[in-house]
DNA sequence: TGTTAGCACTCATATATAATGAGTGCTAAC
DNA sequence: GTTAGCACTCATTATATATGAGTGCTAACA
């Protein structure tokens, strides 16, 4: 049997109506509502074709069709098109980037925030990673006769705070030329160099401060390790409450839970199923490996940070959400945090 | 009528049963389940009783009773009791809070996320803040041609980023030495007098570095200045959907919107009703001033983490909650504190 | 006078039955 | 190939009836 224009335009049909209403669409309201200029009965022997292609399915034998997850990804790979953000969208996504960029964790709530309230789905960002990320400076800060603080900033302006416990701490002056000697070598070295350099097999030299100083060196590794802390934030996690299909309070909880589970989400929005850079990805109900997740579609992307860094942004709904509107957004997102670190670099 | 011991001992028992089941409770049941050497139609003469004294409610006409708020606030003002907490409870609260006593912001986390565990209701934990607060240290960190990082350590160890704009900033050595300049001048005097003292009518001083100078006061006067920013941790917010009172979920997101709120949720648990130091403060139903949460209680108590630094717990439920075993609970956090932060200070 | 057995009454919930109508599949005619 | 027509299906809704948990009241009892 072969998938005709007419059954395509009948399946987009479908799957546009359903979006909108999540209630199983007949025959006789597709003849009404769409003009396909054919009548409910020829309609009638269409669906029953695309139900036996996969493509629709019917939730009893008097209901209308609703469609699968094959249906969606038709409809997502061959029948959507998107739409250009409109300017009062690039607007408020340049000035929540803008106001933004420079604290990295602002950011990615604001930008969570921002998407989860355009599209009125749960939005979860992942804070810019690098393989390539470095240690910038390293500052070394007085806490108490136990502890000391270790602030990091990387290349990437990222700024992270770990306090050190010691037994007897160095003090002030002590920590600024620990502080001091470690930025030096940052000019030269990336912090692993540093590290191999001075606590190396080859050569155990003896320094003043050996316990701090190599504490401090491995925070800041810890720091730049991808995988080694996850950042991640979320937005409109509610939302999934407005919708019908999890008004049954077990299922809102399933959902819940899987998104409370930073670990997990963090697998589920990064993992890279073949995304390349910048384009995007739709995994759409059971193609979820989450079971948790099987009645939802996310549909996310990779952003570039910068050159080298980059992260990922997911949006999570009922598998019948609305594709194209969502990935016009997220393409607009992409898009603009290109051109405001563009136009930051260019002055 | 005057309100005897036979009937709170039947307050007690439907408040009891109630707590557990969430059904209301017949004078049937209770004359079985409970051991009071009374008839059920003695029980039901009491009830009625009980009804018109405003201490329980009937649903509709054949239905059992349920306490109503102010029955709940009889039972917690003078019958229920409390217990100790069990090993397991005080070993697992008080590694909890050693192990991340000093990071203050993985101890609020950690603890909201204990507390949520132990009870299963949601909890929300603030920052300790203190009116006399102070800055102890303040670093400037390069970060890139048009912006700086400054942190601020407070005699509390708490440790906050802030990230200052600048047209051109001054480089690595400058910048140390408006930091040490500062932190001299803090063992002296306050920040805020440190402000009046270079940035006061009387004498407006021409330093080389002024705009960063007044900047990074600024961002540390922030940090200490108390309401300015909103430290508020939350956990176990789904428990919330296993409560049959909220299988809605209109109810649900009600619920959830005032959770999402950090401004709204910090005033519910650090608003002060006459809530005297370590004592426990129990709002019912619709004692609670917001709307959306006048079907939960809320236990809650401040804990002071230093001796002028207090933060508040609260724990939120629907009115049936456990109160006796939360109050249990809650005792114990704050006890559990005080036990190690007073063990730290002796060494 | 307080307690209790007994009974009529209430009303949410459960069960059974029928009516409605949205939607289908099939057939026959165009 | 298209479509009007029609019998059939079945979730949903409406209606009626039964069930039973629970009450309030009364009258008898200790």
């Amino acid at each position: 049997m072969i998938l005709n224009d007419r059954k395509i335009k009948i399946l987009e049909a479908i799957i546009n109506d359903y979006i909108q209403t999540a209630e199983p669409i007949g025959s006789r309201t597709i003849a009404k509502k769409y003009d396909l200029g054919i009548s409910s009965a020829t309609i009638r022997n269409e669906m029953s074709d695309l139900e036996e292609l996969g493509f629709i399915v019917q939730p009893h034998t008097s209901a209308g069709r609703v469609p699968s997850d094959k249906g969606y990804r038709l409809y997502v790979d061959r029948l959507m098109h998107f739409r250009e953000l409109t300017d009062e969208e690039t607007e408020f996504l340049q000035t929540t980037i803008r106001n933004n960029i420079s604290h990295i964790d602002y950011l990615m709530q604001q930008t969570a925030k921002a998407l989860a309230l355009l599209t009125n789905y749960t939005t979860v960002v992942s804070e810019p990673k690098s393989e390539k990320i470095k240690v910038k400076h390293v500052q070394l800060i007085p806490l108490d006769e136990k502890s000391i603080a270790s602030v990091v900033v990387t290349d990437k302006n990222v700024i992270k705070n770990h306090v050190i416990a010691l037994d007897s701490p160095p003090n002030i002056n002590e920590l600024n030329n620990i502080s001091n000697f470690i930025n030096k070598m940052l000019k030269e070295y990336t912090i692993y160099e540093i590290k191999d350099k001075i606590f190396g097999d080859d050569e155990i030299q003896n320094f003043p401060y050996k316990e701090t100083l190599e504490k401090a060196i491995d925070t800041a590794i810890k720091t730049v390790k991808v995988k080694e802390d996850i950042h991640i934030y979320t937005s409109g996690v509610n939302n999934i409450l407005d919708f019908p299909e999890f008004s049954d309070v077990v299922k809102a909880k399933n959902i819940f839970s899987a998104l409370e589970e930073k670990q997990l989400l963090s697998d589920v929005i990064c993992k890279n199923d073949g995304m390349n850079d910048n384009s995007i990805k739709i995994v759409i109900g059971n193609e979820n490996y989450l079971e948790q997740l099987k009645d939802c579609s996310i549909i996310k992307t990779v952003y570039t940070f910068d050159d080298d860094s980059y992260g990922s942004i997911g949006i999570i709904g009922p598998t019948r959400m609305n594709y194209s509107q969502v990935v016009s957004i997220l393409n607009g997102i992409v898009k603009n945090i290109n051109i405001v670190i563009k136009a930051i670099k260019d002055g």
